[in-house]
DNA sequence: TAGATTGTTAATCGATTAACAATC
DNA sequence: TAGATTGTTAATCGATTAACAATC
């Protein structure tokens, strides 16, 4: 049984990464009308075990029952807790190129509370130009907006070269987390978490894939 | 001693993760005229630590020497070679959204060899626009395109619920690997590898790590 | 009830870190 | 030479899988 309140321990990131897995499929069910889904049912597809299903589950404060498995609708809810996907968050985008341009205009991230409410560039024949709603900042605008807009999440879609200075504005205008989308590994104090969404290192990962066969066990399951 | 000819035993799937770093970080180092490197040296640009390094590289056909490091100039060769980064790699992109685009627009893929050699959708409106020097074309052509241009990999950048349907269009035209940048995970045969770029996935994570303190501690390291 | 499916403990597996002789 | 840094073996750590009593 898990302990009730003062958080217990920090759930590993390896589990963490796999409940935004789950949640995003039972979000799917759920809007299907389905009620009730097994471990097994999300281990197949998810191309996981039901025995590690299970086990991410035990990190989170939500029972399944016998014989019928976890109801969606609780499920969903106490994992978009956990995820932060119930509450808002407001980001900027560092960089106004092709991907933060795209990402700028993401819907995916409003319908799931990540406001976009700033977009930034050194590039002068950038600045003012509009991106859906919003108007292209200099960069140096950076800090004001952040600290009047109460932002909580930067994202880096910079050039590899700028990668490091626009982190380093970043978290000295007071963000709390950076997403990375650049080539480059940006070094950030400890309580500045960095994820690395890696494009370009992901398609290299996958030439390699391709090119020496089944590598990616986990990944490529099932069919 | 690493045996030499065969190709040994598969690198595993965090190594070949890592290896793209040490590539990235390498190639800058030797545009800035850095000849030598330390396994400490990369550890610390990388947030790892130098035992890490070294058993990592000890799975590519690469020696160090001691006292002086790594050749900068024979490292990323062998590393290009092994991640495929040296040869040229034709793509497509399945979906025309704003994720599409700007992938089908990103420079960084062309410099470091993988051509985009066609956009697809399935809105008519789309079809016919222009995306850089390429022109949208319908899902429907891209069986024929796959055949005929000899596409290596496709990226999928379509809305969720389609991420699957374009999968299996892809698969069944022949593609031999898939970077799956929708939220969807995506079921694929053995024999073709997917890697999912998960930004939305990763703003989650970065969400939870936001709030709940230092649970990235192998990615948030240093000052 | 009988059978399916849970939560959890124990066993296995793999990845990271430490240590150190070899060597430049 | 003396000291730094490698490649590799062994030890530790963490994550996944297996197994099973509890229970709906």
């Amino acid at each position: 049984m898990k302990p009730v309140a003062g958080e217990s321990k920090p759930i590993p990131l390896s589990v963490v990464r796999r409940l935004t897995k789950y949640l995003a499929l039972i979000q799917g069910l759920k809007g299907e009308g389905v009620e009730w889904v097994s471990s097994q049912e999300l281990a197949t597809a998810l191309g996981t075990t039901s025995s590690t299903v299970r086990q991410d589950l035990s990190h989170v404060d939500f029972y399944g029952i016998s014989k019928r498995g976890y109801a969606t609708e609780g499920l969903a809810k106490v994992l978009s807790g956990l995820l932060g996907a119930d509450s808002t968050w407001r980001m900027v985008v560092a960089g106004a190129g092709n991907l933060g341009r795209a990402l700028a205009l993401h819907e995916e991230f409003p319908r799931r509370g990540f406001i976009i409410c700033g977009v930034f560039d050194v590039d002068p024949r950038k600045i003012g130009k509009k991106i859906g709603r919003l108007t292209v900042q200099g960069m140096k605008e950076l800090p004001a907006v952040v600290g009047r807009e109460k932002v909580d999440m930067g994202i880096l879609a910079v050039p590899s070269a700028a990668a490091q200075p626009a982190a380093d504005l970043l978290i000295a205008s007071g963000i709390r987390g950076l997403l990375n989308l650049t080539l480059t590994h940006v070094v950030a104090p400890r309580h500045v978490p960095v994820v690395a969404s890696r494009i370009v290192a992901s398609v290299l990962e996958l030439a390699h894939a391709v090119t020496f066969g089944s590598v990616l066990t986990a990944a490529s399951r099932n069919r």
